[in-house]
RNA sequence: GCGCCCAUAGCUCAGCUGGAUAGAGCGUCGGUCUACGAAACCGAAGGUCGGGUGUUCGAAUCACCCUGGGCGCACCA
């Protein structure tokens, strides 16, 4: 909502220094002043043209302050500071504005559809910590896109073949002796099963080189299409992509499509791909040295520069079929990355995956005849791929690849949404029983590793949220029923998960440690839902006292303490009021950017703001009728702006906690 | 060797396109519950923004060089 004020303002500031200055500034800064004291929008243009004009800074921005002709949002301006020209909104006019826009739902979804790719867990062992980071900053990614309008297309890539399902295959045959029937009759959390049997398969496999052939075998009968092995590495993927799909539905992530990287073979995606790759020039076949044999593309000389001469002139390539004909991991993702923006002429077939109690359907692609007429699903205009900064090479090759084969406008909207990992802290290895190392006691932190079967399982830390959410409530409520203690329970540990995940900027590691994750005290998302029932609860007392009308507050009755607005004594209200209407405005940024943090801030910010405004000012004790109504306008307001921006970040309120 | 990232209070982190006294949270110390619920609020102590040079009216922020740490650079995915 501050946004058109700001273009506006914008817009005059450049209109006074052309006409009144003589000089042309383009886009000059809009920033707010670290105090409301100071204004609601500051513009720092004298500082800049104090050189161009040899003149004061303080001088300038006079002159401009007299040459400005306010945009009706804006009440006055002053010159204050070294050369700042401070704006002062017309806070009567704006709580009329910030009502209107906080009642009126976002923009419908409109334009070009955009696909998110998030959460990509190997489908051969339970998610992780690590995977919680990138499904909580994909699924928040999700929900701005869609609340700014944009058509959003939500897939879960399933890497189905290679390496780690059939080690995982080897544990079940060699070490636990099932076949798929067997497998499929096994009862309980099968993930968390996997993901012990995956350490134990990882270990025997590495104890023996001899038993490294048991991998070969297994991989070449997945490739031959040996039956007992397709069903198997069947049954287990379908199983553990269930299990990943109800533990991301935990903490209210979902997904539109589930492409399968077998799918992507089946439909020969990857043909069609290297004809193209071959036909442009991209791709090439090597005929001499290391790389004999294979189909590779050039990487580097991007930017511009010159070979190493120590190199050896050894120019960067990325092999994309092997000497033996097969096709490489990246190869793969070239031809998804295609198929997403519809450079390929073909398609999957589709069928339903799964069906959620409220009746959502998540599709899935298949090899057989597919159930679902609907063939939507692709044809993006924009592309975010949601992968830790680990993948940085191979998302950059990929473009490349695009690039290269003539569709650089598809490889400028190729996003990868880069993150750092999500590591264990040496404490949090220690207590999870892991035996470290010297080598790990060295490092500020321990990787997770599947294949050592260190890590954090994601249900097992939200149990343990669940669960210490569930005591602290019980103790402050203990009247509650149980559905009433549950769904507390579930808000609070969901609130301080997706919170955790989400207020480190990206490329920041996290050393995962429990005290932190488990923490409901101050910047964690149970502080945030905090405020909102406290919110939720003044007007609530006061719709059962004086009934539901009164918490009803229309911004333009002429019984609303408006001049406290511009009293001293009232500026924590202003303060809090002008803070609610810059949701767009940080929406919009913090997608420009990929750094999600800064939603997340700005909603702790107002959380902040409303405590101590609440504790400062009693709501329904206030003796002044006009500033009463003022007051329950601005905690409705407040709840509002909440309900709206936890929606954003997946976190529920919940009546009680 | 090449590339990317990180370094700010005891700890964990913010600091938006360079701008007004460097901010939070935790922890420490001291206050506030017969009140709209103390998962909260108020106050205090605590920082040569890793080091250096430069650009600028102005640098935590930009450029370059160091130091320390992390991660990539497979005929693995």
């Amino acid at each position: 909502m501050i946004g058109a004020t700001i273009a506006s303002l914008r817009q005059e500031v450049e209109r006074a220094c052309r006409e009144s200055l003589g000089v042309t500034i383009e886009a000059p800064a809009i920033e707010i002043p670290p105090e409301p004291r100071l204004g609601d929008l500051a513009v720092p243009v004298a500082f800049e043209l104090a050189r161009r004009l040899r003149r004061a800074p303080r001088d300038i921005a006079q002159d401009l302050a007299a040459a400005l002709r306010l945009p009706a949002a804006i009440a006055r301006v002053e010159v204050a500071g070294a050369g700042y020209l401070n704006a002062f909104l017309d806070r009567s006019r704006f709580l009329v504005d910030l009502s209107g826009h906080l009642h009126r739902p976002p923009p419908a979804a409109d334009g070009e559809k955009i696909t998110v790719e998030h959460t990509n867990i190997n489908p051969n062992k339970a998610a992780h910590i690590g995977h919680l980071r990138n499904a909580v900053l994909g699924d928040t990614l999700v929900r701005l896109l869609r609340h700014l309008g944009h058509p959003v297309e939500v897939q879960n890539y399933i890497d189905d073949t290679g390496v780690q399902v059939a080690d995982l295959m080897v544990g079940f045959e060699e070490l636990r002796h099932q076949d798929a029937e067997a497998v499929r009759a096994i009862e309980g959390r099968f993930d968390h099963l996997c993901w012990d049997l995956y350490a134990e398969a990882s270990k025997y496999l590495a104890a023996d080189p001899e038993r490294l052939k048991l991998r070969q075998q297994t991989l070449k009968r997945l490739e031959e299409r040996e039956p007992s092995a397709r069903a198997l590495a069947d049954v287990i993927s379908d199983r553990i992509v269930r299990c990943h799909l109800q533990t991301m539905d935990r903490i209210g992530v979902r997904y539109d499509l589930l492409p399968w990287e077998g799918d992507i073979l089946a439909f020969n995606f990857w043909e069609r791909a290297f004809e193209r790759l071959r036909s442009s020039g991209a791709a090439r076949l090597v005929s001499e040295g290391k790389n004999a044999g294979c189909w590779v593309m050039e990487m580097g000389a991007e930017e511009g520069g010159s070979e190493s001469p120590e190199a050896g002139g050894d120019v960067q390539e990325k092999i994309l079929v092997r000497s033996n004909g097969t096709v490489t991991y990246v190869g793969k993702d070239i031809a998804y990355q295609m198929w997403k923006f519809n450079l390929l002429d073909t398609d999957f077939h589709y069928r339903a995956f799964h069906r959620y109690p409220d009746g959502t359907v998540i599709h899935s692609t298949t090899c057989g005849k597919g159930d679902a007429s609907s063939s939507s699903f692709g044809h993006a205009s924009r592309v975010y791929n949601v992968i830790d900064v680990r993948q940085s090479y191979l998302q950059k090759v990929v473009a490349t690849g695009l690039r290269a084969m003539g569709y650089p406008g598809q490889a400028e909207q190729s996003i990868h949404f880069a993150y750092e990992m999500v590591a264990l802290s040496a404490t949090c290895a220690r207590e999870l029983g892991y035996k470290l190392d010297k080598e790990d006691l060295q490092r500020p932190f321990v990787e997770v590793s599947g294949r050592r079967g260190l890590g954090v399982k994601a249900d097992d830390l939200l149990d343990r949220l669940e669960e210490r959410a569930r005591s602290e409530v019980r103790s402050r409520h203990p009247d509650l029923d149980t559905e009433a203690l549950d769904s507390a329970a579930h808000a609070i540990a969901l609130a301080a998960l997706r919170y955790f995940m989400l207020k480190y900027t990206r490329n920041k590691v996290i050393a995962f440690d429990f005290d932190e994750a488990l923490a409901f005290e101050g910047e964690t998302g149970p502080y945030l839902i905090y405020s909102a029932v406290r919110a939720a609860n003044i007007l609530r007392k006061l719709r059962e006292r004086e009934g539901p009308a009164a918490a009803e507050i229309d911004p333009g009755d002429p019984h609303i303490d408006r001049d406290y607005l511009n009293s001293p004594e009232g500026l924590e209200h202003w303060g809090l009021l002008s803070a609610l209407a810059r949701d767009r405005w940080v929406a919009r940024q913090a997608v420009g950017s990929l750094e999600l943090s800064l939603f997340g801030k700005y909603l702790f910010s107002l959380a902040q703001q409303f405590n101590t405004f609440y504790h400062h000012h009693p709501v329904l004790q206030e003796k002044n009728p006009d500033r009463r109504r003022l007051r329950i306008l601005l905690t409705d307001l407040f709840l509002r702006q909440m309900e709206r921006g936890l929606g954003l970040l997946g976190i529920p309120i919940p009546e009680r906690m």
